[in-house]
DNA sequence: CGTGTTCTGTTAAAAATTTCGCACAATCTC
DNA sequence: GAGATTGTGCGAAATTTTTAACAGAACACG
C-alpha cells in the first residue's frame, strides 16, 4: 500500500537543504533564538558585507525558513520552525550519518565527550530520563 | 598599503564548509564508511548524473576530505578524517548550535526522543558511562 | 579471435546558484 | 543639517553543480 506519496504535487519546491552561508545564518539564528542583521553579522567569524548578511536574511525569509518581528527601526529575525522540531532534526541527522541510527551510540558519545564537564545535577536529570526509558521499554 | 586584497592569491584560506552537494556526499561516505561512486550515487535521494558524482568525489579528494583505495577497476572512497574525530566535530556543533552548548541537554533530548526505541543492554551502557562521569567529575 | 557493450575515471566547459556590495531611500541621533 | 543605521533593488562576480565528450579496461558472445 502506497502508504506516502512524496511526489504527486509537491507544494514544497524548495529543497531541503541550504546553502553554506544560509546555514551559517540559520545556526547563528538558532543559536541565539532571534537576532538582528547586525548582530547575525557580529556572530559570524568571517562575515561578508552588512549588505550581503541583510540579502541572505531577506532571502531566508522567503523561502520560508525565518520571519521577522519590528523592534523600533530594525527587524528582529526568528526561525519559522520552532526550536523543538529543529533540534530534534539535527539530532536525527547526526544520529543517522555518524551512529549508524543509534541515539544510544550517539548519547554514549557524548557523554563521554564531557565527562568532565557535567554537574552532578545534571548526571542525575540523565539517570532519570534512562529510569524513565526503562519502564517504558517494556 | 594596499587597499584590501582578500582574492588574489589564495593560500590555503580552507573555508572548513562544504558546499551542498560536498556535505551531502561526505554523509553519505560517513554513513557507509566507505563507498563508491555508483554506491554514492544510489545512496542519494535526488542524485544528479553519474559524472557529477564522480566529480564531486574528486574535487572532495581534492580539498583533502577524502582518499581512494583502489578495488579491482573502481576506486573506493573513504574519509580523510576518523569517524571518531568527524563524529566529535558534529556533536560538538550540534550541541553549540541547538542546546546552547549543554551537553547534558543534548544528550536528554536524544534519550527523550528515542526513549522506547532503547533496548535494555543499551540503557545499561549508558547509565554505566553516568557513574563514570559521576566519579571522574569530583 | 574480434567487436560491440558496459563499466571505470578524467577533463573541460556550460548552466545554475550563491554570494556580495553598491547605490538609494527612509529613519533615527546629535 | 550632518552622520550613522536600517532595509531594499538589482546587477554582477564567484562558486557550485552538472553534463557532454573522451579514453582505458573488462565482459559477453557470436
Amino acid at each position: 500500500m502506497p502508504r506516502k506519496k512524496p511526489n504527486s504535487d509537491t507544494p514544497r519546491k524548495a529543497p531541503p537543504h541550504l546553502s553554506r552561508r544560509e546555514r551559517q545564518i540559520m545556526d547563528v539564528i538558532y543559536q541565539r533564538g532571534r537576532a538582528t542583521a547586525a548582530e547575525v553579522r557580529e556572530a559570524m567569524p568571517d562575515a561578508p558585507s552588512d549588505s550581503a548578511v541583510r540579502t541572505l536574511l531577506r532571502i531566508l525569509e522567503d523561502k520560508g525558513h525565518l520571519t521577522h518581528e519590528k523592534d523600533g527601526v530594525r527587524y528582529v529575525y526568528l526561525p519559522k520552525t520552532s526550536p523543538d522540531v529543529a533540534r530534534e532534526s539535527a539530532l536525527s541527522h547526526v544520529v543517522k550519518t555518524f551512529f549508524a541510527g543509534s541515539p544510544a551510540g550517539a548519547a554514549a558519545a557524548l557523554l563521554d565527550m564531557s565527562a568532565g564537564d557535567l554537574g552532578a545535577d545534571e548526571l542525575d536529570r540523565l539517570e532519570k530520563l534512562i529510569e524513565q526509558a526503562r519502564r517504558e521499554g517494556r
